[in-house]
DNA sequence: CGGCGACGGATTGTCAACAATCGTTTCGCG
DNA sequence: CGCGAAACGATTGTTGACAATCCGTCGCCG
């Protein structure tokens, strides 16, 4: 292929990346809650930025599953029903496997030195709090994991569905016992790749997802009840795009 | 749960959905074809609209995966290499088997009967020319069925890649061959779920993708080497979204 | 003749004001 | 006192104009 198809899609922008980026980050921190209606000029004051860059990060951000939007209604945080939360979860778990499925084996050498070197920087993080790099680091992780399996479509279709959630998982990154578990966990598959089973990797990533999602079931129910019926009838339904 | 989350993201706009749509026809049906231009001003008096329109809506066929951007550069019809649309390809596979796998089985009746109402106006279509809705009855005969597997997120990731690849079907959708063979494939799935096995199905939906594929490979071949060079350098790489 | 830098047209990105819409509250009437 | 309609305030969506950026071209100098 002479040409291959460079991304082309990089460099959102100057200003609106920082704004998109530190929306997401209110979001996967708790500072701004599922179903919490995101008002245009409210968001434009606290950022100082003109209200149409916050209208193209809305944009953006309901593009990545983050934020829902209705026609002159607005935007809010992103909500998962109980069953959606299961949906998605299991679709996670469909594709990672799928993943690790694809990652030669046994892995590079390097691949698992740099997995090894993200992780002792993420155990730090996790010691000091700052859950800022531990989220970041976390990503990477096991992005880069799952980018070895050399499936761009994948891997990006996995990291849509991870960003989908980051809202779900805003309730694990504050669980200092959820924190430490995951370290564990992902030292035990950095374990695997460099001396064990393809199965044991795969049953290592397959029960590391569930712990997050059942923080999220159990934190989920009891909001609804109390302001979740502020927000319109269940007009549901999509159209097939032709 | 008490207050299930509606959809919240219909009706994206009045006008814009129209441009949305004309643009995406004409990506699908190549008169627009891949790596071509798209400059706002031209759109904007074309489709007699403000350029704003135009904007957003590009912006929206970049979110579905069929329009490039770079910021200050302009978008262009997006353009998939050999290597991707391979890749692509073997996601979809996956995922379109894991849907089958979660349709209960032996199939309700009422969703046969409803395929086989689908299928009957397709065929229709088919032998009518009619191309248009032989694409969107197309999109309703596979969806009907990926819904039946009851995940609204596994169906919605396969039609979000379905969609990322209109583009690439654009050749297989002109080529009466692949009609026709299409839809004695059609015909056949609609048969092993009135009467037939999962295992059977499994294969027919796995042996009808990868036909479109193999024109879009050997119609793609002669095109870079012509115009392919005007854009940009190999500037890939993607930051992970912390 | 070839490389380098500035100019100009074309194109995209940004801004501030305007118009349309929605939700709520209040007023009037039965 | 309860119910419906109209006006208000708040919020979103849209428009036209302006500014920044990029790409190709021309001219200059070595």
């Amino acid at each position: 292929m002479a040409y291959p198809a460079e991304r082309y899609d990089d460099a959102p922008a100057p200003m609106l990346a920082d704004i998109v980026q530190a929306i997401k980050e209110e979001i996967i921190f708790g500072r701004l809650r599922p179903r919490e209606r995101l008002v245009e000029g409210e968001l434009s004051d606290r950022y100082r930025v003109s209200r149409h860059v916050i209208r193209s990060a809305l944009t953006e951000l309901q593009g990545m599953g983050l934020v829902a939007r209705r026609h002159n209604k607005g935007a809010m945080v992103r909500d998962f029903s109980a069953e959606e939360v299961d949906e998605i979860y299991e679709v996670r778990a469909v594709l990672q496997r799928e993943a690790i499925l694809r990652i030669p084996w046994p892995p590079d050498r390097a691949l698992v030195r740099e997995l090894e070197a993200i992780h002792a920087r993420y155990s730090r993080c996790v010691e000091d709090g700052d859950l800022k790099q531990v989220c970041s680091l976390n990503n990477t992780f096991h992005f880069t994991m799952f980018e070895a399996a050399n499936n761009r479509c994948l891997s990006e279709t996995i990291q849509r569905i991870w960003t989908e959630t980051l809202g779900i998982r805003c309730y694990a990154i504050g669980d200092p016992v959820w924190l430490r578990r995951a370290r564990d966990e992902h030292a035990a598959m950095v374990a695997e790749m460099a001396g064990g089973s393809r199965d044991g990797l795969l049953r290592l990533v397959d029960a590391h997802i569930w712990p997050a999602l059942e923080l999220y079931k159990r934190a989920h129910g009891g909001w609804h009840a109390l302001d979740g019926a502020a927000w319109g009838g269940p007009k549901a339904g999509r159209g097939l795009g032709g």
